[in-house]
DNA sequence: ACAAGAAGCGGACCCTCGGTCCGTATCGTA
DNA sequence: TACGATACGGACCGAGGGTCCGCTTCTTGT
């Protein structure tokens, strides 16, 4: 039977309706602001968010699939920015910046970020069942930062390097510091340069 | 009235029953073998340690508490022979070794203890809601390592630096590279060395 | 503008899992 | 052996993630 499909090619999603794009934004922003208040990320439930933005729980699952996904929206969304400013930024966080001078402003940036979004990236990487390394964002900056590593003469074991300082910028380790031992945000950073500091000083240390 | 308590002093809990102690032994080691070839480790519930033990829940929970409770009594079991190795073994891992050479020394010990216990470890250190540094474990771990980088001259920031080199060998780290990715467990041990020299490298680079 | 049908809505519902309750069985002891 | 204390275990509970399905709302062809 000649089913007359009109177009079943590579795009077999259309545009969403109105009504759903404007409940996906109102899950959003209920949610940033329920995991910005919030005590513990696990005490933000699924019922609050909808309930927050007005909306069935139904919705929520239609827009993001499972908890997972509206917290990766979320987080992609807080995320955007930092990630344009690697990709395309001026130095020192942009592609045109020494290597040494750019792995401490990548780590620099994304301690940052999780300072400036504790709750969020602790509900993102706190997701019980499949580890943070399975995602998405983290791919990204261990890639980045590899890559970046891999360009200075004389350091070996880039891929490690770059798991064990992305490791360095846990979201629980940095909420253990700044928020439970209330260790101030520039001296977790400048600790944070030291280190990565001795971590390159090897072969290369001259400045 | 004299209540003619015989010794109600600092020890209110007297010995366990018999089958007490023996349905506790039969839970761990249920746990054990069930924490061992589990996918992940939230798919082994209590209600399946209970069954694997042939004990009735409420039995699990009088004994250990909570879920955390058990898997703590289990990670602790294992730690306890490595425990003792540091605190009182032979060198390199013992009380007696030079800092430079015990550092990486405990960091290696640490990393195979999660080698070779990987779904537990990452059982303890997944346990959702409270973080893994607040567990009594870490707290000992960066204790040890931080006293020891502390007699290193030249180092500064020593309680960061335990904090970053201990979040090198994470569980879900360590899973994600030796378990996920294939990576050959004396390559890890390697490349943990190898960062881990770079980060004493500076300062105390004579050797 | 209107009707038809697709897309979306929402809250009642289900299931799993950690944790508790309480009647019953077992242990230790006089 | 008898009696109190202790432990047992499975039915039970509440919370939270995820689904179902009858109803509403948007879009589109005419």
């Amino acid at each position: 039977m000649p089913v007359p499909e009109p177009v079943p090619e590579s795009a077999p999603d259309r545009k969403p309706r109105k009504d759903a794009t404007r409940n996906r934004a109102a899950a959003l922003v209920a949610a940033d602001r329920l995991f910005a208040h919030c005590e513990s990320p696990e005490s933000v439930t699924m019922a609050d968010i909808a309930a927050a933005a007005g909306v069935g729980k139904a919705t929520l699952f239609r827009a993001f699939g499972d908890r997972t996904g509206l917290i990766h929206a979320l987080y992609a969304a807080r995320l955007e920015p930092v990630a344009r400013a690697i990709d395309e930024g001026p130095p020192p966080l942009g592609p045109g910046t020494p290597p040494l001078l750019r792995v401490p402003a990548l780590l620099d940036a994304v301690l940052c970020f999780k300072l400036d979004n504790r709750h969020l990236a602790l509900a993102l990487e706190g997701i019980g069942g499949d580890s943070p390394y399975q995602a998405e964002h983290y791919r990204r900056w261990h890639g980045t930062l590899r890559a970046v590593l891999e360009r200075i003469p004389g350091l070996t074991g880039a891929d490690f390097t770059a798991h064990a300082l992305l490791a360095a910028v846990r979201a629980d380790l940095v909420e253990h510091l700044a928020g439970r031992q209330g260790l101030p945000r520039e001296r977790m950073r400048a600790d944070l340069t030291a280190f990565t500091a001795k971590v390159l000083s090897e072969g290369a240390a001259s400045s």
